[in-house]
DNA sequence: AAATATTTTTAGCCTAACCTAAAAATAAAA
DNA sequence: TTTTATTTTTAGGTTAGGCTAAAAATATTT
């Protein structure tokens, strides 16, 4: 399947230029990668140079990075893994949706034949993890979702919770709190002009959430 | 719980201490240990200083090496890991039982609270895993069972197939071509006295084993 | 007990993945 | 277009975990 040996840390670096690229197309630069890696650009320098050896970046020097095709490919199944593993530790062992990012980062890693395919039958071949984000299909396929920040809905819409974009404990457990878990659904009351601060009503109960909640949740519109 | 950081290659290490000591129990010597690691005597050396400063385990320069208290705890543990992992990837992803040792031997480094605690409640408390062997419980305590070798059985005892000691896949095939698979009944016909071959039967069928197979498969006599 | 063989350790070197500090390239401002 | 600021790379160093070859310690023969 993977066409060139990878380490972990090759494995983790082609995963933050993916998920730097998905949100800024072009190029990645060197310091946001690091960034990203919570490195030094030294560092980045240095890897990239490896990465490139392998034929898994097009790397230029003060140009930026982009995947090529074989890294694309990698970076894909890692993703793949991830969410696969996010939803066993949700679904099955019980874990709550704020547990599972640690754990999920080691155990994407596992190499093996099929166990990814094997993972993904069990579960009943799931098209989103425990946060809302799509698992590509072993092909490498996405699925792209109608769904929009809240921070876009007006008052009188009403929207079903499909994702996060903040994928913190801190924030996931205080959407526990509010009772804003995948699948809840809410009105919009009103939002405030002042600071953006927003009304919400959940079943019967009223919350006021503040601009960054909103930017950070995303829903369907029902 | 675990008192010491530890990297993948220590606990590789701290489990090869345990395995060389539990069938020749004593102090381990560095050749042995370099032996089981497939690496040489000089690395072995340079790995039993690091551990040695991290109190995971006693050595004495030229007279061998013994898991300290806390090391013992981290290879128990370990192995508590594996076997309930092989246990997951047997009855839960449907691999065979030659298939899952090397995931295995990954998924017993992942980190993290509960894990295994989890696990464990998930796979309903196995005791043994998919080779027979016994599984610690969370507390590092041991079941042992009555079990021989099918090598000390004599003719007309029978018995059922509790493990292997050889995990090797190429002997695990071998049983499963045999229908000698764990919980398999059999029943000593005849051995002969020149190579100690064995005739048994399973079910309606009988075949022959060698010596060798014969000391590496553990039964119950019933 | 001395000589020889074996085992273990030390010494010195390598690579991956990090680091800091300095140099070089690029971008922005004057 | 210089000068200044920022970004990126290079240079040189560290650590973990390997290696080989040589030295030292232990064990075995003679």
């Amino acid at each position: 399947m993977n066409t060139v040996p990878t380490t972990s840390a090759e494995e983790n670096y082609l995963k933050a230029i993916f998920k730097i690229a998905e949100k800024e197309p072009g190029a990645v630069l060197t310091n946001a990668l690091a960034a990203e890696m919570g490195t030094s650009a030294a560092s980045a320098t240095d890897m990239l140079k490896r990465l490139s050896e392998k034929q898994l970046v097009v790397y230029e020097k003060y140009r930026g990075v982009t995947l090529s095709e074989t890294g694309n490919r990698i970076a894909t199944d890692l993703i793949r893994k991830h969410r696969l593993w996010e939803v066993f530790l949700v679904d099955k062992l019980g874990f709550a949706w704020d547990e599972v990012h640690e754990f999920a980062e080691q155990l994407e890693h596992i190499q093996g034949e099929n166990l990814a395919e094997r993972l993904d039958d069990f579960l009943g071949h799931p098209r989103f993890d425990p946060h809302g984000d799509p698992i590509p299909d072993a092909q490498g396929h996405w699925l792209r979702r109608a769904q929009v920040r809240l921070s876009t809905l007006t008052p009188g819409q009403r929207g079903i919770v499909t994702g996060v974009d903040d994928h913190s404990s801190t924030f996931l457990q205080y959407l526990n709190e509010l009772s804003l878990g995948l699948g809840a659904e809410l009105e919009l009351l009103e939002r405030t002009a002042y600071d953006q601060s927003t009304k919400i009503r959940i079943r019967t109960r009223e919350s006021v959430l503040s601009e960054k909640v909103c930017q950070n949740l995303f829903v369907r519109i029902i």
